[in-house]
DNA sequence: CATGAATGAGGGTTCATTCAT
DNA sequence: GATGAATGAACCCTCATTCAT
């Protein structure tokens, strides 16, 4: 028992490195099938069509993700901690993946024209995340609008630190990034 | 010399339009031929290939963008004005374009498996963008070190705020940026 | 000896349906073992390949209908009668199959460049029909060589009807072949 | 000048051939192009897709016929003599094209699922000739009524020895038809 | 400068069939 | 006797680019 349809955890894989290296339309069906070592007809049977593929990958993305954000809000650590932990693993992550940028906005800039569902789960996921930075802020923040406020700053930081270490590959747009939050988050706590 | 190779023109902006519009990959040589009223070979008279026509786009796009900043720069308003006129400048520009974004950081994503001048075209616009909000830090910041470093947040919350504008087509996220990025200046120079 | 192998029948059964509503190469293997609710290698257990299966079916309808051919020159009507009760079965038979003419005329033209096994069941079908309709002329002509002109006239009608029904999705076709055919007996008997 | 462009030509001339053979579906556009001696591009520079290959090639077989008809129907002969010219000329056809029957109808029985306007194509061909057999029973029948039955009953006997000349491989079902048809015609004006 | 026919490589998808279980 | 994952060949179609005119 047990290895039943390693095929289709291939396909998916593969298909998701390449989608965030390559973005969506820079990947062909040809390629996926050939680096994941199948026959096409055998991806047609997992996945309805490439674009399906492309969203259940995204779904899975997005679950681990938000996972992780909700052990972090939840454990002990006092929010400047967080935040630098935050910021911490999305160094990791990006450096991981040579500032391949966020799987998410890579796939989405391509994607515009074509296909809606796609649209959707990247808009969900954004949202998601900008949600996570302000239950952060609500741990430090004086009042629930002032919350918003930072949470929302922070999501930014987030963003622009991403999208520009893809850019630039370099890493030190994450790490201004993380130096910013830390310090929105000081002041705050002090006044 | 007037009127001589305007076909030339013609191709440049229907192309820019289009590349913004749907990606670069979302636009078909036939489509920017026939926009743009000219004939095939006319096309690759002008430009030995799509991607170098995106190129040369490029290249107009950011000599605009750093010509407007120096302006910006230069003029006699106070600092927080200018973080002010340049994040209600963006807020403009991304709304008549419907939220697509950042043309160089859309170019970015689908181009990286291909072409190292597009990305270097993208990384020299980057910089100059990060330039510009560091000397804009300058004009307010206590010390050159200080200035980097809050250049460098506005910087990342301008990039965050186009992005996330797109991923989201809204216009929330400038609106934020603009705010966090005016409390920064004010903080910084009522300390 | 009951209910063993019903799979076989209801593939069969299934097959057939589809073919004559949809043509040989309208209709897929998927679709045949969904709709008769068998698995994939069920279905080549029981038949060699797609077209086995199409010429096992065309054999299964060759009997039915020259059994009921027999039945109806056995009969003790007159040969008008009979020529009419022929094209008001036809017409019912269309009709209830929405005009989707002869099971083996439909399988004819797709198959010609493929398999000779169909085209001899096609042929010997037709031959089949053709050689009722000189019996039935048998009936009522004066001469053996008269009776082959007239059936073969007959069989012409027939044929014609069945391909006009299907290609105008209209009954008229059979209708006016009845009348022919009526008036041809007839004419015969009053000489 | 002259030969501009008879890629389209040779297109146009191997689908219909094919089509003719092996039907609508049993044709791909592999097949055609390769036979043509083109590229795929250039095929579909000429046609927007397989099916308006079809439609076009129907279009000018239809023509062709229609002008045919009319200047028969137009001739100085009597009425059995054209019926006598016209199924002698339908055994030529036949006989050419290796009992390959009736390109429309050929075409007809596979297209059913798919397409409309292939489907149209097929229809107005086949009332046409149906009008023609009746045009042609105008000339020699007594009454408009009954050039309406005998006209119908000659299109009939056409459809059935153009089907069965198929289905059989021989040439006597058009011959049977010539002879009843004639006969019908001669009856009618014995009256 | 303009035309548009021609190209080859590749796009995503579906087919009838086989195989290990 | 039944299962369904895996296959390769073929499906129709589009792309950026070149060439003769």
């Amino acid at each position: 028992m047990t290895k039943k349809s390693n095929a289709r955890e291939r396909i998916l894989e593969t298909a998701g490195r390449l989608f965030h290296e390559n973005g969506y339309c820079g990947v062909g069906v040809n390629q996926i099938i050939e680096e994941a070592d199948t026959a096409k007809a055998t991806f047609y049977q997992h996945f309805p069509s490439k674009m399906e593929l492309c969203v259940t990958w995204l779904d899975v993305m997005h679950e681990a993700s938000e996972e992780a954000r909700a052990d972090l809000l939840a454990s002990e650590v006092d929010p400047a901690e967080k935040i630098d932990q935050y910021f911490t693993d999305l160094e990791r992550f990006l450096e991981e993946r040579q500032f391949r940028g966020c799987p998410f906005t890579n796939t989405s800039s391509i994607t515009d024209a074509c296909c809606d569902s796609i649209r959707k789960k990247i808009e969900e996921h954004k949202i998601s995340i900008r949600d996570f930075f302000r239950d952060l802020a609500r741990q430090f923040a004086p009042s629930e609008s002032r919350a918003k406020e930072i949470g929302d700053e922070l999501f930014l930081l987030y963003s622009g630190a991403t999208m520009e270490a893809q850019n630039l590959r370099a890493i030190w747009p994450v790490r201004a990034a993380r130096r910013a939050a830390r310090e929105r988050c000081v002041n705050e706590q002090n006044k």
